[in-house]
DNA sequence: ATACTGCTTAAAGTATACTTCAAGTCAAGC
DNA sequence: GCTTGACTTGAAGTATACTTTAAGCAGTAT
């Protein structure tokens, strides 16, 4: 059983553009292709969508991802190379989740922040100042 | 008390083409000067430029965060609007730290993979398939 | 005086990741 | 037979976020 680029697309929520682009860029391997030349992608390729589809979203550039599928075809001589990769990625995302959560506190606070200026401005309109680039005289940044 | 470009530069790791390259996008207001045309980077300069790197590191376009320091140069009727935004932004936030952590179990099964399969390929060199374009016969992707 | 360091500018260049375009092929439906 | 729609290609174009370049100025050290 295999799809048609329409219906990968349908799928993944990816273009065309972009899978062909993929190929290109040997993040897949060559696509099996119809008599017609038309690709036929199958449950594999789908697997490997799926796989650069999670290394792209935690943000592993298309030349690392790269360089990881080449390693995939290198047989069990890579597979600690490989490793290697997968384990400083999954670092990197843990590291990134951190970062996010504490950028999260800061964020919160200016929710907070406008919340409580938003409500005082309707208690109190037009009664405070305007000044340039500042969200509020005394604001906690 | 204010600090130079290069004070800024090694204060918050930006670089100082990176200072000018904000400050002529708007989204800092425009710098002091001293008498020799050198910017001179006060207290609320590095409120703005913490302010700026959360929502970036964050994921916040450029373009949006312009549109928001530039909301914050127009007093309090813009408020509500400004309340928007870092309320979007911290939805987007959190959905972002909630989809890295998806991705991540799927990275740690990567990882518990190689594991296995560089243990046991040191127990059983050469023993394994050579499989272009998979990490060997019967992986859970 | 001169060289050096740190700053200034506008404009052009770069990296990443696609996206769009133009022209063409193929199979199916009318 | 002819149109339509989904696909094909290589090449050029786009968006974002900087970075680099070239030329020059101000203040300090020798």
């Amino acid at each position: 059983m295999s799809y048609t680029i329409g219906e990968v697309v349908a799928r993944t929520g990816l273009t065309a553009s972009t899978l062909r682009y993929y190929e290109s860029e040997k993040l897949l391997s060559p696509i099996r292709r119809d008599a017609a030349n038309r690709r036929c992608y199958d449950k594999a390729d789908m697997d490997w969508l799926e796989l650069i589809t999670c290394l792209k979203n935690t943000g592993m550039p298309i030349q690392e991802i790269r360089r990881f599928v080449a390693l995939c075809g290198q047989g069990d001589k890579t597979l600690a190379q490989r490793y290697d990769i997968v384990l400083a990625h999954r670092q990197a995302t843990m590291a990134r989740i951190a970062a996010l959560q504490t950028e999260l506190l800061h964020i919160d606070r200016k929710v907070a922040y406008y919340r409580d200026a938003c409500a005082a401005a309707k208690l109190a309109p037009a009664q405070r100042a305007v000044d340039p680039h500042c969200e509020g005289g005394a604001q906690a940044t």
